[in-house]
DNA sequence: TTTCTTGTTTCGCTGGCCGAAACGACGTTT
DNA sequence: AAACGTCGTTTCGGCCAGCGAAACAAGAAA
């Protein structure tokens, strides 16, 4: 153990700059717990106070924080709004989906969404809400495991073997009694999903949420992203589902036809 | 002059964190250069190729920035995302405005977009693009001047004294022969717009767009936004600038009183 | 009033950051 | 195919920027 930094002094982390790493730790933190204060700030990301207020007052310099009128609580800065925008703006597989989304949504009236795989966990990148009062309340940009709900395991199904190796030894946290926590069923449910090119979860985050997803190919075949749906288990019928499905497999499609793709969803070999 | 620092050895800037306050410039850098390489941009944060590196790899940790899968260039990640997708949802002024804009652009069809004061700069927090092919590229998060432009010289109309003496007294940068380049002439207008509560602005910017912009007030009636138009001036005819400007001003009143202001646009005394 | 709790400021030490320069891997040119 | 140029990456040691602790100020709550 304690041989492990004899073979070469290489620290795993020895580019890292600690003061931004913070200070990104802090950005993120304040984006889900607005209007918080110095001190709050501090706790949450376990900084000291002086840290933390020195962190803020750079931050605002660049306009990505603002203090609240009555100067005492923070908020994210309206210079946030340009990262946001221009990553979006930017990525093609964005900019390609969103259309996409909008009528995947409007024929399903239930959230669509757009997940891809960043290391170990899925970030959804581009969704439209459902029109019903009653829905899934999904953010932009948030992580999220790869071993639970329908997009995820989408791309858990497709990722490289190391990363299916990682995630299957790991962990497998259960979020509901439905959720997925024995490796081997987690296997046998990953080859269902490559065999059917689709995959229906319910209650698999939360006892009354079920999503629908289908992988999204490059012009290569590499599936790059998932789509799908997700909404209160109530709407779920049996005549509901199948139209959903057809909804979720000809949009995801779709959309890997315009990004290049020209085969047709084959069988992976498993 | 020298001795300014001998009052008090107190260094405007003492609270920044330097290698954080580079890191979001390079940030924000790379959100208007994407797809650069560390040696670009070293250059255009002119800082050294090794700290670019170091701010690339901790940024990259976080999600913000991604590296393309050629391995060489950089672009901002999907995290960015949720930077400007909270920043969005948690400001009201955006969220109330969004379907303002909406119908300001479709009965206009012309570009519809808000702008708000941030020091000296006005930066534009939310749009809606024109229908037309032909329209004014226009972005989220991005900051000018407030002395040029329509919805930036309301703003200016209606800031504090001091924020108007400090650009009035400022370098006033001509962008066409039509930019307010004269302090007393800026003076002037920016009495006009308080009396008229709008402006139409022609060619200030670009010889070839036109903007008309109207102030939004909140419950208390302090003027904290600009909404208006623009769009190439070939589509700017006597009758089309009446219903402009008609509209400007409905949308514009419309907001304001969902913000909460219940007065009526009154003359501001000068 | 007193007593918390907040944000802000100071201060001295030190270890993390920094620039310079070398390195290695491509791709391009001759 | 060899020489060259350019890029990303890595190393290294000095030194000062950034750090935590603690005092301070300013309100809010009791």
């Amino acid at each position: 153990m304690i041989s492990a930094k004899e073979e070469k002094n290489v620290d795993p982390a020895s580019y890292l700059v600690s003061s931004v790493d913070r200070a990104m730790h802090l950005l993120l933190t304040l984006a889900e717990m607005p209007d918080s204060g110095v001190t709050e700030l501090a706790e949450a990301t376990k900084n000291t106070k002086s840290l933390t207020f020195r962190l803020l007052f750079t931050l605002e310099r660049r306009g990505l924080v603002r203090k609240d009128p009555d100067r005492r609580t923070y908020t994210l800065g309206y210079r946030a709004l340009l990262l946001g925008d221009q990553s979006r703006r930017q990525s093609r597989l964005i900019t390609t989906a969103e259309p996409i989304l909008a009528d995947l949504s409007d024929t399903t009236r239930e959230n669509a969404l757009l997940l891809v795989r960043e290391d170990l966990n899925h970030i959804c990148i581009a969704m439209r809400a459902s029109p019903h009062p009653l829905r899934i309340f999904a953010a932009i940009g948030r992580l999220g495991p790869l071993h639970a709900g329908g997009g995820p395991k989408v791309l858990l199904a497709h990722a490289p073997a190391e990363v299916q190796e990682r995630v299957i030894s790991g962990a497998l946290e259960a979020f509901t009694e439905m959720s997925i926590s024995d490796a081997d069923a987690l296997v046998a449910t990953l080859k269902d999903i490559r065999a059917k090119g689709h995959v229906v979860s319910i209650g698999e985050l939360d006892p009354d949420i079920f999503s629908i997803a289908a992988p999204v190919r490059d012009h290569s075949g590499v599936v790059i992203a998932a789509l799908g749906i997700n909404g209160p288990t109530a709407r779920l019928t049996e005549t509901s589902l199948d139209q959903f499905r057809a909804a979720v497999l000809a949009n995801a499609d779709r959309l890997s036809g315009m990004l290049g793709w020209q085969g047709k969803t084959d069988v992976h070999p498993d």
